[in-house]
RNA sequence: GGCGGCAUAGCCAAGUGGCUAAGGCGACGGAUUGCAAAUCCGUUAUUCCCCGGUUCGAGUCCGGGUGCCGCCUCCA
């Protein structure tokens, strides 16, 4: 069975087809660097990245694009609310492009420390003004948009599809009457491609006039067809993406280009906390930082938003963290057993003893993550695997092999500590753990449980295996 | 008001109408250990939010509730 994929755009199940075989054209709906990830935003980037290194696995050639939006959209249509990035602007005195420059590179190293792989190309929306502005032009000249007095409206009534992603009618969409009606647009549900602000701190001038700057969603259609073309595989988002933005930019790019846009479009669902909904009022919207401050691991970050169904809501909680960390021990623990099987040590007596089992679980494990990235059955598959490990059923060759699967396993989830990290009191508490060692020799048992209370206060756990005695850090 | 999604054990979470409802974490009992840790064995959902329906058969399909989430206004 090949890769299959929920696309929104049909809300079902589709096999992936490539547009040209062997290679993968993605865009990811990227950051707008107004402040710092929270655990929310990474989930969806962690998809995105989940997404990228499956198709690897499955031998594709993947040009992937995240785009840095960089501008403020300030409220595509109406007046109230204000851009975020010059809003901080205004507030501190600072340059806006200073800020959403400091946000990018902040952005660039939370990514960095969840082990996320840097996309191909990561455009920001504002070197991207003329490929914005040649769109706009094309969109008039077609009858696609019209201008009025320095802005320039896309004409949702040109466009027949429009609703087809999200399942919205354009007649119901001003049911709620929540949208004060713009005089300029000839339909309220027509959006802005390009604004006119004198006030605005990023503007430009154009053929539009002076003092103008984009709107939101034309940057995605402008930059998917920079860096990927006009027809693309796969386009993924928040499930909040998928209206407005993602369908005005079905409606931007399929009018522009004649042809279809994106093939499959991809989005993950909301992280909730405790259970509900992330606010600041109720202080729960967490960053990288605040895991670390926490005492966890970022990759423990990276596994708890990996190990749900992405299409699934997810509940994040501290327990949920602790939970993750000791599950993600036990993979840790997994590694190391298997190394040590594969040298030799333990294990079942003929080394190809178990190699069925290592086939089952490769087995499970693609069939799980070829089912729309279905994590939960591929890490099911992985632990089952530990139990046979644990139990010494895999002798030498099977272990070695395993150890092979659980390395493509981290190629795509990237969670497994492979490598242990030198820590620079090692000779100090392999001092301890030998002083230890006499103590037990000369069964002098309370000495033996000081200097095991000692490393356990600086974060070291001692287990006394048969093969002797090893320890970690926790 | 309109559009869409979710609801499975103490917690997290799979589950394609049909054998005994995956897996993880936790808990409890046992083995092992000088004691622990790790590991192993066993127990932990007669039942899948509630009500009704379709069916020989439903966690899985349909209708109606209830709760939570997303969108319709910037937001992953």
């Amino acid at each position: 069975m090949g890769f299959e994929i929920y696309n929104s755009l049909g809300k079902q199940k589709e096999a992936f087809r490539p547009i040209e075989a062997g290679k993968v054209r993605m865009y990811n709906c990227g950051p707008t660097v107004y402040g710092r990830a929270h655990i929310g935003n990474l989930r969806s980037f962690l998809f995105a990245d989940l997404l990228r290194r499956w198709l690897e696995h499955l031998g594709y050639d993947v040009k992937q694009v995240m785009n840095i939006t960089d501008v403020g959209h300030l409220v595509a249509d109406e007046e109230e609310g204000e851009d975020k990035i010059e809003a901080q602007a205004k507030r501190s005195g600072t340059d806006p492009w200073k800020i959403a420059r400091a946000h990018e590179a902040q952005f660039h190293e939370d990514l960095a420390a969840l082990g996320v792989r840097k996309a191909s190309v990561y455009p920001r929306a504002t070197d991207h003004i003329e490929e914005m502005l040649e769109m706009i032009a094309a969109l008039i000249e077609k009858g696609y948009a019209y201008e009025v007095d320095g802005n320039v409206y896309f004409d949702v009534s040109r466009f027949e599809r429009y609703g087809k992603l999200s399942g919205n009618r354009v007649e119901d969409l001003d049911a709620g009457a929540r949208i004060e009606v713009n005089e300029e647009k000839r339909h309220p549900a027509d959006f802005a491609l390009w604004k006119h602000d004198a006030a605005h701190l990023m503007k430009w001038d154009t053929r539009f006039g002076p003092d103008g700057f984009p709107g939101w969603h034309i940057e995605c259609s402008a930059m998917a067809r920079k860096h990927l073309g006009d027809h693309i595989d796969i386009h993924t988002g928040g499930e909040d993406n998928v209206f407005p933005h993602h369908e005005c930019e079905i409606a931007q790019s399929e009018s522009f280009s004649g042809g279809p846009f994106a093939n499959y479009w991809m989005h993950a669902k909301f992280l909730q906390v405790d259970g509900g909904k992330m606010s600041k009022s109720l202080g729960n919207v967490y960053t990288v930082q605040d895991v670390v401050d926490h005492g966890y691991e970022p990759r423990a970050l990276r596994f708890t938003l990996l190990r749900g169904h992405y299409r699934q809501p997810l509940n994040f909680t501290w327990g949920i963290m602790e939970d993750s960390k000791k599950a993600l021990d036990g993979l840790d623990r997994l590694y190391e057993k298997l190394t040590a099987v594969a040298a030799g040590e333990g294990g079942a007596t003929e080394a190809g003893a178990g190699a069925e089992l290592v086939a089952k679980a490769r087995e499970e494990f693609e069939a799980g993550m070829n089912d729309d990235l279905n994590v939960p059955r591929g890490l099911a598959a992985i632990f089952g695997l530990r139990g046979e490990v644990n139990e010494d059923r895999l002798g030498r060759d099977a272990a070695a092999d395993a150890l092979h699967f659980l390395d493509e396993v981290n190629d795509v989830l990237g969670v497994i500590r492979t490598e242990r990290e030198a820590g620079e009191d090692d000779a100090e508490i392999d001092a301890l753990i030998a002083a230890r060692k006499q103590a037990r020799a000369d069964k002098n048992w309370a000495e033996s449980d000081r200097i095991r209370d000692e490393l356990d206060a600086r974060g070291i756990l001692v287990e006394d295996g048969a093969a002797g005695t090893t320890w970690r850090r926790k």
